[in-house]
DNA sequence: TTGGTCAGGTGAACGGTGTTCAGGTTAAGG
DNA sequence: CCTTAACCTGAACACCGTTCACCTGACCAA
């Protein structure tokens, strides 16, 4: 019974899913490869290192490849993502910790930067592409939280949490219309 | 040399700033004080509750009472949070944590709602309120992890950041009055 | 002054964590 | 077949948060 890199890591999501981020260490993930832990530092260099292949793996298990228009675009980069987030118990917590750290899961901010520079948004492309994941880590984060903590609940997916997304999304989305409208205003003079 | 629930926030606050999160531990909170571990267990029920009086601390410290028209009040409160997260090591992280798990730190959302309220975004706010406030800890977050991997850097604030910062709020702020304007329309018709 | 109360502190332990390292084992390729 | 390298073992290290029975000293009422 001997692992490549990728078992360990498909095994890792599935521990992720079935027990949580706080039950996902390196003796569990052994036990459950029936392997000793430090047999996984044969795979990474560090926890942190396996985390960052989780994180990928899931932006890539839900990935859609992004096209339309370009406003159409972003809010579909945004939606996608937040799907691929809420798609594994503590999905967000793990993609935003490893993108905060600047470990992997890239991804989202490379297409959100390219849809934006479709958009003509210019230099404003990439503080606009932090923006939005920004709040869409944040609003994941959110949600999965609390729909963890009432565990006793909604049975699928709480539709004021969806609502509540939309609407936050949309805020941002119309703030980056204007800005480009008056990014285009100040260019031909 | 007993000490007060207080005499350990205070503490725990300059452990926090002097050697940051991962070092602020109960063995070395105890340490510093000249104390067991165990002793610090007279005061709060575990880390947690000691983490959320320093998030609350922090933001006591660094609180500005909201003053103006309600457009510059909510940016006020936003950039003041933004000052009082950076001013200590880690504090954004503590913060936004606290907040996030619903420990503490509700002294910004409250001050954004009221704001809000006033502006007459009615329904809106809350979520309005939201969306800043996961655009203020995620960016705050971002530029002191950022500052901190670089630790040899720039001298005071980077400008950059600030900047950034400044962009992003502007972005979501002009979404918030768009909403505005939609909502009034379509109630006098 | 005395005696009781109780917040605050001690000391030791429990069960857990990530990580290291010298050495063993096994599958694959020349 | 034999070597090489990838994979794994077993044991340890230095931590972590937390619990619990017990001790101590300041304060206050009698």
């Amino acid at each position: 019974m001997r692992y490549r890199r990728e078992d360990v890591v498909a095994r890792a999501l599935q521990v992720l899913d079935d027990y949580g981020l706080a039950d996902l260490t390196m003796r569990r993930l052994g036990t459950e490869l029936g392997v000793r832990p430090s047999a996984l530092y044969h795979h990474f260099a560090n926890k942190q290192s396996l985390l960052a292949a989780v994180a990928d793996e899931i932006l890539l298990r839900g990935r859609h490849e992004p096209s339309g228009a370009w406003d159409v675009r972003v809010t579909g980069i945004c939606t996608d993502l937040r799907d691929s987030l809420l798609a594994y118990r503590d999905g967000a917590e793990v993609v935003a910790t490893v993108w905060a750290f600047g470990l992997g899961a890239t991804q989202p901010h490379d297409d959100l930067v390219a849809a934006l520079n479709d958009g003509g948004l210019g230099d404003l492309a990439p503080v606009a592409a932090r923006t939005l994941l920004h709040f869409v880590y944040g609003h994941a984060v959110d949600e999965q939280t609390h729909l963890q903590a009432a565990a006793a609940g909604a049975i699928e997916d709480d539709v004021r949490d969806t609502d509540d997304f939309l609407t936050g999304l949309g805020l941002i989305a119309a703030g980056i219309s204007m800005a480009k409208a008056v990014r285009e205003a100040s260019a031909d003079r």
